[in-house]
Formats: C-alpha cells, sequence, structure tokens
DNA sequence: AACGAATTGGAATATTCATTCTACGCGCCG
DNA sequence: CGGCGCGTAGAATGAATATTCCAATTCGTT
C-alpha cells in the first residue's frame, strides 16, 4: 500500500522504513535493512548493482520504493543523492584548488566526538605500527607453529581477556582444535594442564602480566609444549618462555591502552591459518579436520 | 592527445587539470573549471545535466575526458564518485573493501604479510568509518544512559563475547558497578533477570545474532530496563527493543568480520564515561543534571 | 585575405538502465 | 486437500543516457 507522500529526506524514509520494517515482507525488509546500512550506495551506484549487492532483483527494489510512495527507485535515489550531497556540500572547490590540505582534524570543543576521534587515530596509528613490528618471518612461524598443533590452547586474563577468548572463537571457527583456558571457577591451572608435548599454548599478555597467564605459560614449558606469545613486550615473563613472540605495541590514550592492533593481528594470524589449512588440504599426511 | 594512463583518482585527476589546463582549448578550459569547482556534481548528476549546468554540450564532456585518458566520460564520474564516498566514508569503505576481497582470491595467498596488511588496511577504513557513523550526540545519549544507570549489564556472545568481555573489565575499573552476563554455567537468563528499572544492559550483537543475548535483551526490556545495542544493524532483533543504538560497520574479509571499531568504540565509551563521572564528582550527587 | 587545421555544436546511434508485465511458486485459508 | 491471493523472479519493453560522427565554424598562419 503506497504512502501518499513520499519521505522527502533520507532522514525522513529512515524513520518511515524502521516504523514499518516489520510489516513488510521479508524480500523488503531484506532491502530496507540495505537501505538502511549503505545509503550511500544507494546514493550513487545503479540499480543493478544495488540489487545484486543486497542479494535481491532490480524489480524487487522499485517494488520498495513503490512502497513507500515514489513512483520509482530513480526518485528514492534523488532522496539519497541530496542527502549525501548536502553532507559534503561545504566542499566548495574554487578555481584555486591549490589547497590539497583536505582539513582532516575538525576541533570540536565538543568533548565526546573528540574523545572517539582520538581513540581511532590512537588506533589507526598502531595498527600500521604492527605493520611493521610484525615480519613476515615472524607471522610465518606463528602460523606453522598454530597449524602443526594437535590441540590449541588459549590464555589471556584481565586485559587480555577479549582478545584471547576472540582468538579462541575464531581459531574454533576455521575447525581448528581449541581449548579456551577461561579459568572459569579457579581452573585456570587445571585448564593448562592437560596440554601436551604437541600442542601449542597461545599466551596473551599486556603488562601487568597477570599471574594466571605466566602459570599457565610455565607449566606449558614444563610439560614440553610449545608456546607462542602475544605481548607488548620481548621481555614480558612469558615472552621469555616463548618459541615465537608477536609483539603488539598498542596505542595509549590517557592511560588506557587499547586492544584493535591485538585484534587485528588475531584476526589476521586466524585467517592466514585458514589459509595455510586449505592448502595442506591437498598433501596426503597431517589429516587435519576440514 | 589522450594520455595513456588515466588519472585514478580525484586529486590526481586535479593536478592533471591544473597542468594541462592552459594548453587546452576554450570549450576545455570551461569544463574543466566546472569539473575543478563542483566534482560533487560531476560525481552524481548525468552527463546532460552537467553539460547544462557547465553550458556546454554532452559530447564536449566526452571528449574532455578522452583528453585525460578515459575511455569515456563515465569512467571518469567514477573517478569522482569514489572520491565522494571515501570522503563521507560510509561506502568509499564498502568499495574498497570489496576490492580487496576480489584481490584476496586472486593472490595466491603465499604472503603472510599480505593478509596481515590487508586486515590492517581493512580494520583502519572501519576505524575511520567509524567516526563518520556515530555522532556526538548519540555518543553523549550513550553515556549519560550508563552514567545514570545504578548496575550495568553487559551482554554479548559468540562474535560479539570479546567485545562485550572488554566493556564489562573496563567499566569495571572505571569503578561502574557492572554486572557481566557471561552465561557460564547456562546461567545467563538468570544472570539477567535480577535487572532493574533503574539499569542499563549493553547488548552487544552481531549477525547472526546470538540467541541468549536476544534473550537478555527482552528480559531487560520486560523488567523496564533501558537498552544500549551496539550492533551492525538498525533493525537487527535487538536494536529494536533498544534506548539507543550505536551501530558499527566492521571490516569484512572472507566471511569474517573484524572487532577492532567495535573495540575502539568501546573504549571511547568507557574513557568518556570516565570524564563525565569525575566532572560529576564535584556535583552533589549521582544524578546529573540533564 | 584565403587556406588549412583544430574545435565545436548537434543530430544519429548504440548502449545501458529502470520499469513493467507475466508466469511461477509459496503459504494461507477455507 | 484444493483453491486463492500475495509475493517474487526474470524476461521484455521502453525510456534515458552516453557516445560517435559529421558538418559547420572559428582560429591561426602565410
Amino acid at each position: 500500500m503506497p504512502k501518499a507522500q513520499p519521505p522527502a529526506t533520507a532522514e525522513e524514509l529512515r524513520h518511515a522504513i524502521l516504523e514499518r520494517h516489520g510489516s513488510l515482507s521479508k524480500r523488503l525488509q531484506q532491502i530496507a535493512r540495505y537501505v538502511l546500512d549503505e545509503p550511500n550506495e544507494l546514493a550513487i551506484e545503479t540499480l543493478s548493482v544495488i540489487a545484486e549487492r543486497a542479494g535481491v532483483q532490480p524489480s524487487a527494489i522499485v517494488r520498495f520504493a513503490k512502497e513507500f510512495g515514489y513512483p520509482g527507485a530513480s526518485q528514492m535515489q534523488r532522496v539519497f543523492r541530496d542527502n549525501l550531497l548536502s553532507g559534503n556540500a561545504a566542499i566548495g572547490y574554487g578555481e584555486r584548488v591549490r589547497h590539497f590540505n583536505a582539513g582532516l582534524s575538525r576541533r570540536k570543543g565538543g568533548g565526546h566526538a573528540e574523545v572517539l576521534a582520538e581513540f581511532i587515530e590512537g588506533n589507526s596509528l598502531a595498527l600500521h605500527n604492527l605493520a611493521q613490528t610484525i615480519s613476515e618471518a615472524q607471522l610465518a612461524e606463528a602460523v606453522d607453529l598454530i597449524d602443526k598443533a594437535e590441540t590449541v590452547f588459549v590464555a589471556g586474563f584481565r586485559r587480555s581477556f577479549p582478545v584471547a577468548s576472540y582468538l579462541a572463537y575464531s581459531l574454533q571457527q576455521v575447525n581448528k582444535r581449541t581449548m579456551f583456558v577461561d579459568g572459569v571457577g579457579g581452573l585456570g591451572k587445571l585448564q593448562a594442564q592437560t596440554i601436551g608435548r604437541k600442542d601449542v599454548l597461545i599466551a596473551v599478555s599486556y603488562q601487568p602480566y597477570a599471574g594466571e597467564t605466566i602459570e599457565a605459560a610455565e607449566q606449558a614449558a614444563a610439560r614440553g609444549a610449545k608456546i607462542l606469545s602475544i605481548s607488548d613486550s620481548l621481555v614480558s615473563p612469558i615472552s621469555k618462555l616463548a618459541t615465537v613472540v608477536l609483539q603488539v605495541r598498542e596505542s595509549e590514550v590517557r592511560s588506557f591502552r587499547s586492544l584493535a592492533a591485538s585484534i587485528c593481528l588475531a584476526q589476521a594470524l586466524v585467517i592466514d591459518l585458514a589459509f595455510e589449512s586449505t592448502r595442506a588440504e591437498r598433501r596426503p599426511r597431517r589429516g587435519r579436520a576440514t
């Protein structure tokens, strides 16, 4: 049932969609979601491109537009285009385009957004720094270590816990046998006690190093397991015991260190491993489960 | 005399135009000026519209594009579109992410460092995108919500778990009364059951939305608690119930979405809260004046 | 002033794109 | 269990748009 008056601005349309989202058909909801999530795509790309990305038929988008009162999809696009333009409208390059400095630092004294911007900046720096501190060889070693392990144990507490949990989760996602030493119920020590010679412990730790992690590492070392340390220092108590150390320098803003770089590294590690495994599938030996 | 290699970015094209401006024909200079002055128009409008506004023939614009090495005017437009989007960041992002997804499958995958570099790039993009999708107002609302809460409950499972655990950890660090709904021992439901009218639930969730989180959100809503949703969509099951939604667009490579942006947001949220509390300490009581 | 080369305007053409339409599939209700 | 209606996919259509081409004009040169 098309409305008589189509929303004239992107904001209005957004509201309208949110309001009616529940009562739309499945396919239309799918489109609604895409429209909400990717307004700029909608503004610029052609209908068929949008359709493909949203996983629907072009005609479905036309129907969607009509559902909200537009005569056609093009008119709906216009709304988003205008919105996009007005957002950027301030950028008026004159004939004197000598200003190649697109001023990116907008100083709003406001506070909230500034904090966010600061962290974004900091994490961005940390990420790029990561590329320089981690060498290809190190990464390859680390992946190889994990790939060859029968079972991977992951340990990390306090500040490192999110990184460890991410690692444990995604390793399982790529079908690596993984044991997350989460220390629930004070069982951390026991969990790590079953580690064996063919296994690997990934120990994530940052200053101040959690006692549990150190313990786990010591135990692993004692039982002949390999250790991969993800840490902020090469000489941390854990790194000393490690076979391979991946050093991450996190950004620190107002004495709060971030984790973005570590998460990124963890992610790259796991995906890289997934590639490695895929390649390894062709090889007869070492039949890891898919 | 068409150049062999057309400028691939708007900035390059601007350079090229400025350089050759003097040696262009009158009509071509006219177009050059328009291109420099109104890049946005060029990005979005159709050729004939642009021609009319610039006071030239459509064919002249095609000629202009060819002059700079493009096979047609459309290809030149694409350059400006990409630029517009990456400037606005909301989808220059999607476009680029799509690019290295394509690139990933093409490359042999031999380079470990390459994978890392791609994730760094992807996360970097996601971070910058974050700055644009989260408005100061939203952040302020979210902080306010948390600040006023008696107890903060944090829920997030599977992929969202690292983010949730980070939030829980750092909220406690800044002395906020926090309850981490971690679902250990299948007690998730019970943990969330004690939530009250004065409390806030921070629900972190991404597709596919974990049932436990949805349950927790429903319970919270039923008991009259406020909900802050950190999610990838405005219409996710959790976001629908939420008082405030912070939408995060993560980078995605090979169906592995990252978490760096979410971690960054979480961090900013907590630190921002810490400032807020510090300021509030001077004032009589917990209740902040709105 | 006249010729030639370069440039331009505008119609003709080819291509791409949005939209419409029809037949099919699915779920709902009798 | 069978019919009915909504929703959907996909091809056909028609419109709009980009591009090409050629004749007309301007500009520079001798």
